[in-house]
DNA sequence: CTGAAAGCGCTTACAG
DNA sequence: CTGAAAGCGCTTACAG
């Protein structure tokens, strides 16, 4: 394969200077029409491809958009990574991904990575509050899903959205409820436990009493699996009638967990989770949750990241509740219980 | 912020050359110690990084690997591009990652994306049989998992795995099996369907007949579920008693479609997958699955992206059957089942 | 071993 | 509207 044809090719194939064959590359200035018509031609004639690197060496811009997300093997950042990278295409960007395995030395070496190589915007979804702090950059920063540092966040409302699950396993007349919250140092996680939490305790004060368990572990299945198995080892009066948690990898992990145990869902015990992974709507039965705009919560982070000048405000998307099979209403009152007591 | 410190601000503030500068950089070529030392005290005084771009500019080389996958929301190309970030690292380099969902100019402009960016190598998983073809390219190019074009492929070696599925089920004692096989305009399609039958065939020549039905379609749950529920849904003694699918996704539609079906797994079917991804380990029964070594495959690859000279070879991994609870003896022969016949 | 200089391939004031 | 020239920040023969 010979050498790469560059503007100097170009142009002299053209017989114009390099920077005429340039300005035809921009597009933006006015060149005649019977120039832009022969370095058009030469261009095509020798095949030539603009040298990203050169080029960005000398704007010190590129069309970058870096990525770093917490664990790229997490169904839901995966499904966001997808969106985001759409809508860099949509915009004329790239994408470079990199995962930081949950691990804050690794995201800020990603994050320094990418300003080395002067990307045209970095955005983050932070593996855990407080990272990101102190950071200076020569280029915008956007927070997607987990704020990173304070720089601006795009998300899902992740209270409004807990509060939706609330209202419909109250509704459904669940009394005695348990939350599986994720992570206290992540934004997402408190909002959401917050969201939810603050909703029953409107309902309880309104009408009629809740009882609330909350109980916390990471975002993952496992730790959904092993809460919901302490939860449910319980005799049938003391069990929750419905658990609410705050990822649908957890929510997966506690219908694994209620399977084990021989506990029907939904008829003896609602599950609900939160993302609308797309593994929501396979699992037995299918899982009612919260679904995250992904595509529009990327399209927004990569839309502040190239505003000029880039937002600075945070974005709020509300969140939809998706009922499916997991929830119910309760099996029966307690009331009928008391005598099964053993 | 201020402008970065360059070589020519380190070199001032050492007093050296630029050109001793660059060299302790590169660290190759011997420096006096003096001087080194004097370089480096410049170096983390003013905080300086070295320019990526401009040293790509130069030297048209860069640490960066681009990953081509087909689609990032497929767990197992999820876990694959996670270790390929890993390996990537693991060797000074980092990863730029694109999905080309299954399509072929998508991933055709991908890679010449990459190209531009005068990436150091390119590793991809083929969107499908032929594409790729005829591409020149001035970087290696390796394919992983897929072939892409006639580059060298790094792969498990998917026919022998996919006869170890098959000693399985012909060991607990199936002899009526359904195969769902993957695209067969993928290599990976072709080749686990061909390890498979194959080795059934061998059984029935030298053992107890088999009969084996084969069913075509993507490598994705839908396809799975629909594929499962039409195979299931006919009287009992008419069904398989093992379906094989070509990926985890595949099966864990099947196993889904089997469960709406009421049939119970693996009393009644047993169900086995191809890929051993995470959500493999958790769902209900668990899956019998092969186990892709991803970590080695993104190794080699990597490995075989970086020699000098870039490798040529194929690179064969084996899998390794993973027994769980999806699959186990048939019900019951089928000699009982004909009085059953309505 | 070290410095001065050329050059990677672009873009963009600066003149005209 | 167009050309000649400078310069982005490096690396690397080339002398010495």
């Amino acid at each position: 394969m010979s050498k790469m044809p560059t503007v100097k090719d170009v142009a002299e194939y053209a017989g114009v200077s390099v920077g005429t064959v340039s300005r035809v590359l921009s597009g933006e200035t006015a060149v005649k029409p019977m120039l832009r018509e022969k370095v058009n031609g030469a261009i095509s004639a020798l095949g030539y491809r603009p040298n990203v690197t050169a080029r960005a060496l000398r704007t010190s811009r590129t069309d970058v958009i870096g990525l770093v997300v917490p664990d790229i093997t997490n169904p839901f950042f995966a499904q966001l990574a997808a969106s985001v990278e759409r809508a860099a295409l949509e915009c004329g960007h790239s994408l470079m991904l990199a995962s930081s395995h949950n691990d804050r030395a690794a995201e800020q070496s990603h994050v320094s990575a990418f300003l080395d190589r002067s990307v045209r915007g970095i955005i983050v979804v932070a593996s855990s509050d407080g990272s990101g702090l102190h950071l200076e950059a020569a280029v915008p920063i956007i927070s997607l899903d987990r704020r990173f540092g304070t720089f601006p966040l795009v998300s899902t409302n992740h209270a409004q959205a807990a509060a939706l699950i609330a209202d419909h396993l109250y509704g459904l007349g669940h009394r005695h409820i348990a939350y599986i919250a994720g992570p206290l140092d992540t934004e997402a996680g408190r909002m959401r436990q917050e969201g939810f939490v603050s909703q029953i305790d409107r309902f309880g004060r309104t009408g009629e009493r809740v009882e609330l368990e909350i109980a916390y572990g990471r975002f993952d299945y496992e730790s959904g699996e092993r809460i919901a198995r302490d939860l449910l080892s319980r005799p049938p009066q003391d069990r929750p009638t419905a658990v609410a948690a705050a990822s649908d990898q957890q929510a997966i992990g506690a219908l694994r967990a209620a399977r084990d145990l021989k506990i029907d869902v939904p008829r003896k015990l609602s599950v609900t989770g939160f993302d609308d992974i797309s593994l929501a709507n396979l699992v037995v039965p299918r899982l009612t949750t919260i679904r995250q705009p992904a595509d529009t919560l990327a399209r927004r982070a990569v839309g502040l990241l190239l505003e000029e000048p880039p937002g600075r405000e945070d974005e709020m998307v509300d969140g939809s509740l998706i009922v499916r099979g997991s929830s119910g209403p309760p099996a029966q009152p307690k009331a009928d219980i008391a005598g099964h007591r053993n």
